[in-house]
DNA sequence: CGCTAACAGTTGAATTTGTAACTAACAAGG
DNA sequence: CCTTGTTAGTTACAAATTCAACTGTTAGCG
């Protein structure tokens, strides 16, 4: 044997790669129909996003519940206002924080985009049972809680 | 409601979502660790641990194996090779390729962090069962096959 | 009040990545 | 040999991401 043999340690199963090239693999076909029709980034998407389903909101919000940092939040708002995909307002009993919310140009992409999600999802899906589906999306829910700090 | 319901859609259930949320949080603390210990970034411990385990080996067997993109590798083996954990040996018989193989340093890292990355794989596993973790690794297998281009 | 700390959001500079084009070496057919 | 095509690996430039510092605003508290 000409190298170390580490217990059976495989880099290719060891799951934070696994789990990365998943992600990736699964991101990219439904990234390319985002860019294509409307030029946007995976974090201008997600913003779109969660602003159709949940509404008016303010970066913050969108940042704590997608855990996305906020730069990006905000260069993606940036670029979307820019498209006239959403309007902001600012919140005048805290000035400090401004409201986000989709044009109707905005909602009719996120609409579209989300049909083409739904439709996307199941074929990804379409090769495990309903029951494999369900575990799969439980252990990723758990998988992704970050382990607080002390 | 102030909002579009579509069809029940929701973005945090979606699935390269969820995987991607997934993949960030199991990597964070292994990334921390590595990076605190060596100063690598993740493509660079990749090639490190694929030395480490299969050997000497090109770049371009690297990138085959973990599909990882060439400049990516080459810039990752630039590093290691600056940092002295490994050294490159052209191939006499095509003068081409370029044989990559860990030093005596490079193989001390790599075996110091293959054992923070059994342990740290333990313990992200530790909330499911032997069949659970099992039939995640399927999964992830199956949906980290890129769809064949016509 | 007046001071300090915290917060929402933005910006600029340094890193990192992605894309394309490039060099050097080999291979195969005429 | 000599073109044409392919391969291993590198580099240059643009795009994206990260990190730190910044503005403006509110909150807490002596």
């Amino acid at each position: 044997m000409t190298h170390d043999d580490n217990g059976g340690f495989d880099p290719r199963e060891f799951l934070p790669y696994l789990l990365n090239q998943a992600a990736e693999a699964s991101s990219l076909e439904f990234q390319a129909i985002y860019k294509a029709r409307y030029g946007m980034l995976r974090t201008e998407w997600r913003v779109l996003f969660h602003l159709g389903i949940y509404g008016r909101m303010t970066a913050k919000e969108i940042a704590d519940r997608a855990t996305i940092h906020k730069t990006k939040i905000s260069r993606a708002v940036q670029k979307l206002a820019g498209r006239r995909f959403l309007v902001r307002e600012r919140d005048p009993g805290d000035r400090r924080r401004e409201y986000l919310e989709l044009t109707p140009a905005g909602r009719a992409a996120y609409l579209d985009l989300s049909a083409v999600a739904s439709e996307y999802e199941a074929r990804l899906m379409a090769p495990f049972t309903e029951e494999e589906a369900q575990l799969l999306r439980r252990m990723l829910h758990r998988l992704a809680q970050r382990p607080a700090e002390p």
